[in-house]
Parts: C-alpha cells; sequence; structure tokens
DNA sequence: ATAACAAACGTTATATTATAACACTATGAT
DNA sequence: ATCATAGTGTTATAATATAACGTTTGTTAT
C-alpha cells in the first residue's frame, strides 16, 4: 500500500514553498528558492510536483507553467479544476463553484467520448487592474 | 489598419501545415516540416503562431504546447476555447456546444473579476481507445 | 510617386521548461 | 531477511520559447 498521506521530504518542501506563496510559481523559480535545503536538480522538483499534482495537493495551470496549492478540500483527485486568471497582474485564483463544475462534468460529447477529468482556465482583469 | 484577413507567406506556410494536420502539432514539428520552403528558425514558427492565435485561425492546446486549426467558423476572436482531448492516443478535438459555452461565458466569478476568455480542455479515452 | 510608418522577415544567440538515465537509499509488506 | 516500491541525488540533454538586431516589404497619407 502506499503511505496514506505521508509527504516525502521534497515532497513537503515544495509544497511548503507553493502554499506559502501569493501567486503561482514557476518550477525554475521554486527550485531557486529551496536551493539553501539542499535541493539542486529540477529533477528534483518535477517529481516531487508530479507527485503532489497526483494527490491533488497542488495543480498546474497550464497556461503559464506554473503550480498553485489546491485550496478547494473537495477536489482531491483533481478532475475538475478551475481557475481565474489575470491577464496584467498574473493573480490566479481556485474556483471552485460546485454548479459550474457539476455542469461541465456533466457535459458529454457527441462523438462518444467518456471524460474523466476537465481543466477550465478564465482570463480577464481582476478588481484591482480594472 | 491591420490587412484584413490576409496573411503573409510565413503565416500561410505554417497555417497549411496545422490545417492539413490530423493532430495537434508541435511548434518545432512544424519547423522541421517547413524547412524545405526556407524557414529555418523557431522565431519565423512562432511569430507566425503568434498571429494566427491572435487572428483565431489557430488555437493552443495549453496541455500540450500544440496548435490546431481552429475549425468552428464563430469563435474568430477565440475568446470561448473547448477541447476534447484522448491521454492515450493525443487525439485533440475542437467542442463547439453553443449551450457549453455560453453557460461558461456568463459564469460570474465572486469575486468581482470580468472574463474575457475562457480555455476549457477535457481529458478522458476516446472511443478508439477505451 | 514618395516619404513615413508599421508589420513581417531572417538570423544568431540564449532563456526557460522538462525529461532521460543511472546508481543509490529508505520504507513497508510478507 | 528479502523483496518490492517509492524516493533521492546527480549529470546530461531534450524540448519549448523569447530577446535583440538589422533588413525588407507592404500600407497610408501626402
Amino acid at each position: 500500500m502506499a503511505r496514506a498521506q505521508t509527504l516525502s521530504r521534497n515532497q513537503q518542501i515544495v509544497l511548503d514553498i507553493i502554499e506559502k506563496a501569493k501567486g503561482p510559481l514557476k518550477a525554475y523559480s521554486i527550485l531557486f528558492n529551496v536551493q539553501k535545503k539542499g535541493i539542486n536538480a529540477p529533477q528534483q522538483i518535477y517529481r516531487a510536483l508530479d507527485k503532489l499534482i497526483e494527490m491533488g495537493k497542488i495543480h498546474k495551470i497550464e497556461s503559464k507553467n506554473a503550480f498553485v496549492a489546491c485550496r478547494s478540500s473537495d477536489c482531491e483527485i483533481s478532475k475538475a479544476t478551475a481557475f481565474s486568471i489575470c491577464e496584467s497582474c498574473e493573480m490566479v485564483d481556485e474556483i471552485s463553484d460546485a454548479k459550474l463544475s457539476k455542469y461541465i462534468s456533466s457535459f458529454n460529447h457527441k462523438k462518444g467520448m467518456k471524460f474523466k477529468r476537465f481543466n477550465l482556465e478564465f482570463f480577464g482583469l481582476c478588481k484591482k487592474c480594472k
């Protein structure tokens, strides 16, 4: 059996940094921030990121190649993610709206494809930047 | 004034390749395919791609760093894109479903952000791969 | 027609993002 | 104890994307 929720040393270090951050972090910026803790190579970061994503602890913002902590306790499996992204200040906010998520999840493609998961990214200007 | 819909030489070359392709193409695979036509550098590809995206002729599949031709004549401005992506064969299909698009477009974030555009990517197994 | 401006081009160099491969270590299950 | 699995550290390299510069072409206004 896989260890239930225990994080490995590197996973914990990477998660801590991402959770403390105000916005999305890039892999190499994480790397630079943890070199004092003895992590030296991109591989170590990417491996931790992969696992954290699998566990639903973080999400990747695909349009930015950046990573944010998951704030909505109910998406452990990360199969329905939605974000709002400010095109000016780059702020990212996770949207957890049950209705929206349910609506999209129940969408069925004509061509017979069954969806396991979706990712939705909204773009605009946040309150501040407007 | 910008030229209405005329494509430049490089833009046309790149668009042709993408339109002929059965699936999403990566920038460097486009590059390798057009070297015989005198395009030698990534810059030339990326510049064409940027313009084609602006014009709504192609879309970027963010989760794959790949590009597909736009098949739905009504998204010239590319502000509401949705794709289904097979996790096995990598097939990508543009979804144009007015109802879905309308529903998502009309979604308003609590935090006061006004959305200009969204991109939705569904993942699963296509008919063949199931 | 031509000057002025904007868009596109070609090129070299470099930055950024991500993975391959290999040997080693720690942990958990039987 | 031993076997399997997950995690680690490291070097090297692949893949994706942009910066910067000077030139050429196309469009617009005069």
